[in-house]
DNA sequence: GTTCTCCTATCGGCTGGCTATATGAGTCTG
DNA sequence: CAGACTCATATAGCCAGCCGATAGGAGAAC
């Protein structure tokens, strides 16, 4: 059933997102690219995932969008984090940090 | 909206069911308090989530269930980890190793 | 000027956790 | 012993959100 990748854990995605752009404006494709960088590989965020998520994220009030050009003179929306966006970053990132301090204890016990 | 805990993660809960019952057998409830016991109360598991993933494991053939007494004579359904739950076990352990590695990369990046 | 790549976009489907509610059986209290 | 409470399992309905498939426009390549 489960072909190659691992596939990303629901939750994790808007995490990844803010902090892609975390460190800078970037267009969709280009967050995409990020993600797979920062996470060698291990997440591939698809246009149908990542679309809707940026929608929703932008809806949420922690993005904000401009259209401009890519590096390739193509037409593309670019992203950055709002005030809301960067207090986001910082809530998801202590949640994951908890989450996944948790989990490691429960994999440790007996 | 989120009032008090964390909310699991889509995606864990099997793993914490699988690793609970991987000490030996436990019934419903016991796994519930056996969960959040491991993981220091970050995670708790209601009924209403708890019950339908147990069906889910038993029809997946990881899990299979008997009849018995609790500790406090009441009717209980103990579970334990079959052949194919223990490979599991082990599966889903490595991919999370996987998936938090990636996760702490990806957060540690600039 | 056809083909390819880049970039954004949407839809339908499905998985799976959540809230709320129900039910039965043992225990405890007066 | 009647009523309340706890333990334990169970289900129905809901909804968020990721996935695969698909589409289309616009610049580049040749």
């Amino acid at each position: 059933m489960d072909q190659n990748q691992t596939n990303l854990l629901q939750g994790t995605l808007d995490l990844l997102i803010l902090k892609a752009i975390g460190a800078g404006e970037l267009h969709g494709l280009g967050i995409s690219r990020r993600i797979e960088q920062i996470t060698h590989g291990t997440f591939r965020v698809k246009p149908g995932s990542l679309f809707p998520a940026l929608h929703r994220m932008e809806e949420a009030g922690w993005l904000s969008s401009d259209w401009g050009e890519s590096e390739n003179n193509r037409r593309a929306k670019f992203y950055r984090l709002t005030k809301a966006g960067h207090r986001q970053l910082g809530t998801e990132t202590r949640q994951w940090a908890k989450v996944a301090l948790a989990m490691a204890d429960a994999l440790k016990a007996t």
